[in-house]
DNA sequence: CCTTGAAGGTTGGATCAGCAGACCTTTTCC
DNA sequence: GGAAAAGGTCTGCTGATCCAACCTTCAAGG
């Protein structure tokens, strides 16, 4: 069949061209953002959801479309309606225990934190390069905040991701701050089923703080560096405590 | 409507997230798979394609699909067809002019870069800490050879962009392949219809040089220091050379 | 009380992308 | 001259999506 023929080192790249096109229909798409930004807590519990009527016409797809993402979301447990005026679409409260990473997930973790490393190393380093005082204080403020949640990680969770995203959001680059909150949302599949003692925490939060002071300086080399760093960090858990490490 | 700032405070994050949803379909993820490939000479004039009813297997999707595909980029001139045993698509000989970049392009350029480099930053610590002797003396081949081209940018640009993706490729990870060739692609619809003097093109080889010894010496820091500085020429050229720089 | 308005819930038909697979036409190799 | 391998064509089917009404619930307010 295929011998060696047109390729044979010549680059993982033409493999890659040719490799399944999966095309994600709009409903699947809309689970997708809806449901990580609930589980990352961008949508915290109790939320209410813009009406179905509204929210169809932001997403430019229709409602019956619409419908099936949050009757989906409902089923899983993720949001509840209640109809009648003063009704809507309301994020749980409390949430529902997070899945474990199906196999799929786990099989490429490696590859998640590679896709993580490249996004957030090269957002440091642009945010390093434009941050504004007033946005950096916003994180310092998150820093000291979470300071205080190191023995609790389903509190001190969504605080991470908001420090991540808001060091997205200081590039000024939306399309950054979704890339930010994909990645996110694929290492919360990972990391929320494994053991986060109060040091790691600590330690972690640490580094949050070192990249706070890159900032203010401007320091891209050392926010790079200590972004290295806290990336690794993760990596080195999740090697130690998943499966096949 | 869009206020002077990027966003005020209400956390971009959320407006992303009720963004419209904009499905792609097969066809549409099929043309710009394969012409982004032959555009960026990943597929060199004369390449034959793998027979339709082979493509459309490992690409996933119906022939018919595929066909859709196939001959809206043989009508764009970048593909012919020859019938009969022997026969097959082939990448045009020679391509068509490049169009010139829409004005959607055009208005978000800044963007393109942003992306650009949060990719490649990322990219390049990852490759500086897992280049192996073999494939880093493959990429520095390549930059002899581009040596000899800094006069012909259309010769240079397909040796570039290989440089690129053979760093990628160093990571050793398909999602990260993947996205720096979208990333070269959307680069090259901005940048292939501008000025790029051999002054240029000499100094940014010579940091693609300085890339590599990084590489060789597994220093994150000054591979990441190069490669902003890489990218950030790029940057300015543009600015330079586009409308409203 | 009971009307009204704002919300979620339901239904049915139209459209279109994509799939499946058989069949046709051209060309080269044996 | 026939078999094989390629592109080119046709037809019917399924499922996702859209559109546009219409129904049901229920809190606010006259």
């Amino acid at each position: 069949m295929t011998d060696t023929a047109v390729s044979r080192e010549p680059s993982s790249s033409l493999e890659a061209l040719f490799a399944p096109v999966h095309s994600q229909t709009a409903f699947e798409e809309t689970v997708e953002r809806l449901g990580t930004a609930i589980k990352l807590g961008l949508l915290p519990p109790g939320t209410r959801l813009p009406a179905e009527r509204e929210l169809c016409a932001r997403l430019g797809i229709a409602r019956s479309t619409l419908r099936q993402a949050l009757v989906a979301l409902g089923q899983s447990g993720h949001l509840h309606a209640t109809r009648g005026r003063g009704g809507g679409t309301f994020v749980a409260d409390p949430l529902p225990p997070a899945q474990p990473p199906s196999p799929r997930v786990l099989a490429d973790w490696r590859e998640t934190c590679d896709q993580r490393m490249a996004v957030e190393v090269g957002i440091a380093v642009l945010a390093a390069a434009r941050a504004e005082p007033a946005m950096v204080d916003a994180l310092e403020d998150l820093v000291v905040t979470i300071d205080s949640l190191l023995d609790d990680f389903t509190a001190y969770r969504p605080l991470d991701v908001r420090f991540h995203v808001g060091l997205a959001e200081l590039t000024g680059s939306a399309q950054l701050v979704k890339q930010m909150t994909e990645t996110q949302g694929a290492m919360s599949a990972l990391i929320s089923h494994i053991a986060h003692p109060p040091e790691v925490l600590d330690s972690a939060n640490d580094q949050h703080r070192r990249l706070v002071i890159a900032l203010r300086r401007h320091d891209e080399a050392a926010a790079a560096r200590v972004m290295t760093e806290h990336l690794r960090g993760t990596e080195h858990v999740l090697a130690g405590l998943l499966p096949r490490g």
